[in-house]
RNA sequence: UCCUCGAUAGCUCAGCGGUAGAGCAUCCGGCUGUUAACCGGAGGGUCGUAGGUUCGAAUCCUACUCGGGGAGCCA
């Protein structure tokens, strides 16, 4: 019996007989060859069948083969020159499991509207495949960073009582009799956990029901969100740099031919690597202005700002100390100077824009009570989150870094959507 | 919510006032090294919906529906 493998290992077994299962991803044919275009979700592979050396039947199998057909074929492992990754397949027998026919999508171009219609089709793609590995391996980069780094991972609940931010609108739901809603960031969970475990980070999805229609944006995302104790804003940007750094040159080094195949310049991704360079939210205004960019201390980056700013360096860039008054209430202002806050955003170049935000959390009880008030949020709601500054109060700082936007910038995509499995987009649920 | 672009064959598009077109896909035939293979033939349409202008509308006008891109917001 030949040995069952997959195509991704198919150069172990030069020269034996071995056996494949997959999908026919193209079939190309003359009256007396036919080359198959098998995959099998580790990889693609040339199959070969020659009339000539094969008995009728098998030989009319291949020739009646249609696109995304499931089949098992055994053949003879040989190396080519001529075949894309090196090796192809002989064909000494295939079995047919089951046919496809007038399947939707085929190989030439098509649009973004059909494809997301065929999504769960679509994702069979070489391009599609190789950029769900590479998701995958950035999940997995970042969980080894954690363990390595001492974090304990803890998951916040998906359905809460109230807004964490009270700024993004909220998804809507029912709780028997109470209204819940979907969570928008797990951060004010972390912190308590941080004050129980030290360091900790979440990865799940969150929601935001804005009526965002951009490359950038998606209406269900994941987000990876680490809260450390006894941890200050300068450390936290170290952190990030190291943790960002670590994913990206994981990825380079065990997703070679997944970069290769969605077509991404490696050379930009190899000078990621600490140290990210840094600007104030004071130098960037300056600089804006300096480059014909009008824009007043105090108000917020627009996309156009953010891309011109980090167009200027070869690695993300940290726009750190913004204004306290333009972020969100629970940051730590800076001590000598209180109108910005102890806060940073990691902007990736080449246009990807805003892939994490982080900063230091307000740890003292009395400024926190008085944001509650500035920002007229419902002490009842938060008063289990000022707990966290009645007891044993600590220095702490966290972030919040887009799964898909880092996706989307180590893989170089046009858009987000791409970056999930089955994207939830503005006027698409489906499928 | 606003700005902008679009909707014609299963798919991608051309046609922009005078009888509905191409490439791919499908089916039939040909080809022993193809790389989105190629060559020959065939079938395939309420031109998004509803009104209007006109002798005549896929084409011009109005409204609506659905979608793309962008802004704001954010990761």
């Amino acid at each position: 019996m030949p040995t069952k493998t997959s195509i991704q290992n198919i150069g172990q077994f030069l020269g034996q007989s071995v056996t494949l299962q997959g999908w026919l991803y193209n079939k190309r044919s003359s009256g007396k060859i036919v080359f198959l275009q098998l995959r099998d979700g580790t990889g693609t592979i040339q199959c070969v069948a020659v009339k000539a050396e094969l008995p009728e039947e098998v030989f009319q199998i291949c020739q009646s083969l249609k696109q995304e057909a499931s089949l098992r074929v055994t053949g003879e492992v040989k190396e080519d020159e001529r075949a894309q990754n090196g090796y192809e397949l002989t064909v000494q027998s295939v079995e047919l499991l089951h046919q496809s026919d007038d399947y939707p999508i085929s190989l030439k171009e098509h649009g973004v509207d059909f494809l997301l219609d065929h999504r769960h089709l679509w994702i069979r793609t070489p391009r599609q495949r190789a950029i769900l590995k590479i998701r995958s391996e950035v999940l997995q980069a970042m969980t080894l960073f954690f363990s390595e780094n001492g974090f304990t991972r803890v998951d916040p609940p998906i359905l809460t009582p109230t807004s964490c931010e009270g700024t993004s609108e909220l998804f809507h739901t029912q709780y028997f009799d109470e209204d819940a809603y979907l969570t928008q960031s797990g951060q004010m969970y972390m912190e308590a956990a941080a004050m129980a475990l030290g360091k900790v980070y979440s990865m799940g999805p969150t929601f935001r029901a804005e009526k965002s229609k951009t490359r950038r944006h998606l209406i269900e995302f994941w987000m990876i969100e680490p809260e450390m104790a006894f941890v200050d804003h300068d450390e936290n940007m170290r952190i990030q740099e190291q943790f960002v750094s670590y994913i990206v040159q994981h990825v380079l080094k065990h997703c070679a031919i997944e970069l290769k195949t969605v077509g991404r310049d490696i050379s930009i991704l190899q000078n990621v690597q600490p140290p990210f360079p840094r600007m104030t939210y004071d130098e960037a205004i300056k600089w804006l202005n300096d480059n014909n960019y009008e824009i007043a201390w105090g108000e917020d980056f627009g996309a156009p700002h953010e891309t011109a700013l980090a167009a200027q360096f070869d690695r993300p860039v940290f726009i750190e100390r913004y204004p306290t008054a333009i972020k969100a209430f629970y940051m730590q202002p800076d001590p000598d100077r209180p109108e910005v806050a102890l806060c940073a955003d990691l902007l990736a170049p080449e246009g990807y824009g805003e892939i994490i935000g982080g900063s230091e959390r307000i740890h003292d009880f009395a400024l926190l009570e008085k944001r509650f008030e500035e920002h007229q949020l419902p002490k009842e709601d938060y008063d289990w989150y000022l707990d966290l500054r009645r007891y044993g109060s600590v220095v702490h700082s966290g972030f919040g870094i887009g799964l898909e936007r880092t996706v989307a910038w180590i893989c170089g995509l046009e858009h987000v959507r791409e970056a999930a499995a089955f994207p939830r987009m503005l006027y698409r649920l489906k499928p």
